[in-house]
DNA sequence: TAGCTCGTTGGACAA
DNA sequence: TTTGTCCAACGAGCT
């Protein structure tokens, strides 16, 4: 006798290939029905901003196209989850829903609501790890308790067994009749007005802007990987992040694809950047493991004493680090770059997280909401580790005086200036020498680059030595709590 | 259990 | 110009 259909509910593993949801359903033999379903509402403050909405419509439509490759659909549904996937399941007389693990805590409590109810009703649920190499409850310290500092996570999941071969992409047998679907432009993802151009061509949503991603990966980024990754001024980063996120590509595929390519490589030094490379995928589990473990920290500091941080409101001043007009070039062009493609090197994520939090005293919560809304590859885990460790608050035993000097750290990663110049261009004209502190800049040679600081391009709006007191003696003060 | 070691990404200052 | 030393909190995780 033939299977009944099952339900293949899609969420952030936009991808056929190595997808484990996908291929258990699909070896039952049965009809199997993919489902995408649009409930934003249910994702709670953390639902998706728009440059995420615009990624998402365009990596929807890939897995689209995929799918029809395949003489199967993609059927497209609005929230909430729960109805959504209900009514393909009466539709077609499906009596199983596959899904892989989404780690977000509001996600993590709806999935288990809708788990729960379908198991009542007689619906087999099956859950799967595809978006992550290690499950975060697996992972735990002698004492059973999870890990807070990278080192010895890493050490623990690099004693495990290598992460098994990808799956490839399964054959999928379609329903006698498809469920009612809505068109994906129904979503009304992409903005209003388009202001997506500069996006359009940084990046391709979807497995094929993926594969691209991880061949440039091998064939060029990863020879000088681990100097490379902390110059904004060259191409040496993945940029695999966004496609990570919509798991249009798995990590387990990025895994092996490079570990492959360190044991083929007859040099030494080409294995080394391939670990180097390996070591920052164990980063973003590390960064799952805490959001699973610790949910309350995508608003609330891990460290609790934290909590008591004396941050100051200043709207103004956080409005013109969010528009990159701070009078720090190597700030502005990191803000300004994020404003158009959607993305921001992470060595300058670090320095301009670490301006608002030590500089400005602003929140990091402040960074993690613009940030949200702004980025390609926003990503609750990576997100929250990221900001609450510039904001010394996170899982990292820092002491509490590494405040990032943006001057030295521009001199040092991008020495000649030339990725401010790209994104600041009224500094153009501006000797490399002088580029990351205009102020300091003698007045003829600022005169000659056609530059007057305060009409072209602003007066620090802080003072540094000021600044880095003020941090220091705020962030002492927690220590006499 | 208690003690010991160590911690992704730094900066200021002296030599 | 570069290199070395200090800063000196504090808690995780191991032995």
């Amino acid at each position: 006798m033939k299977s009944a259909p099952s339900l293949v509910w899609f969420r952030q593993d936009l991808r056929l290939a190595d997808n484990p949801a996908l291929h258990v359903a699909s070896q039952r033999g049965g009809p199997v029905i993919p489902v995408f379903v649009w409930a934003p509402e249910e994702e709670g403050q953390w639902s998706p901003g728009a440059v995420s909405r615009w990624w998402l419509h365009h990596s929807l439509g890939s897995l689209s196209d995929e799918l029809r490759k395949r003489k199967s659909r993609l059927v497209i549904r609005m929230g909430p989850a729960s109805e959504a996937l209900r009514s393909p399941i009466d539709a077609t007389g499906a009596d199983a829903v596959y899904w892989n693990h989404r780690y977000e805590p509001a996600v993590v409590r709806r999935d288990a609501r809708i788990a729960s109810s379908l198991t009542k009703e007689n619906v087999g649920v099956h859950t799967f790890h595809g978006s992550l190499l290690f499950d975060p409850a697996s992972v735990s310290t002698r004492e059973g308790k999870p890990y807070q500092v990278f080192t010895p996570f890493h050490r623990t999941c690099s004693q495990r067994d290598e992460p098994g071969p990808p799956l490839s992409a399964p054959k999928l047998c379609s329903p006698e009749r498809w469920p009612d679907s809505i068109p994906l432009d129904d979503l009304h993802l992409l903005p209003e007005i388009d202001w997506t151009a500069r996006m359009r061509d940084a990046w391709e949503p979807g497995v094929a802007g993926a594969e691209k991603r991880v061949d440039i990966l091998l064939e060029k980024v990863l020879t000088n990987y681990s100097e490379d990754r902390d110059r904004p001024d060259h191409p040496g980063t993945s940029r695999l992040s966004p496609h990570l996120h919509f798991g249009e590509i798995s990590p387990r595929q990025v895994w092996h694809a490079i570990s492959e390519y360190g044991e083929q490589s007859q040099s030494a030094g080409l294995s080394q950047q391939a670990d180097a490379y390996l070591r920052q995928l164990v980063w973003r589990e590390f960064a799952h493991h805490l959001l699973f473990h610790f949910p309350h920290t995508a608003n609330q500091p891990l460290r609790e004493k934290h909590a008591a941080f004396p941050w100051v409101k200043d709207t103004k001043v956080l409005r013109e680090w969010q528009r990159g007009r701070t009078g720090d070039p190597i700030v502005d062009a990191g803000m300004r770059e994020l404003r158009t493609t959607g993305w921001m090197h992470n060595r300058v994520c670090m320095i301009v997280a670490s301006f608002l939090v030590k500089d400005l005293l602003i929140s990091w919560t402040e960074e993690a909401r613009w940030f949200w809304d702004t980025l390609v590859d926003a990503d609750l885990a990576n997100n929250t580790f990221g900001w609450q460790w510039a904001g010394g608050c996170g899982a990292d035993a820092a002491p509490y005086f590494r405040i990032f000097n943006p001057v030295i750290q521009g001199e040092k990663f991008d020495p000649n200036g030339d990725y401010v110049r790209r994104w600041v261009p009224e500094l153009v004209n501006i000797p490399g020498q002088w580029i990351h502190q205009p102020w300091e800049t003698p007045e003829a040679i600022l005169e000659q680059a056609g530059v007057r600081l305060g009409r072209d391009y602003p007066q620090p709006i802080v003072d540094r030595v000021f600044a880095r007191e003020r941090a220091l003696a705020a962030l002492q003060s927690l220590t006499r709590h």
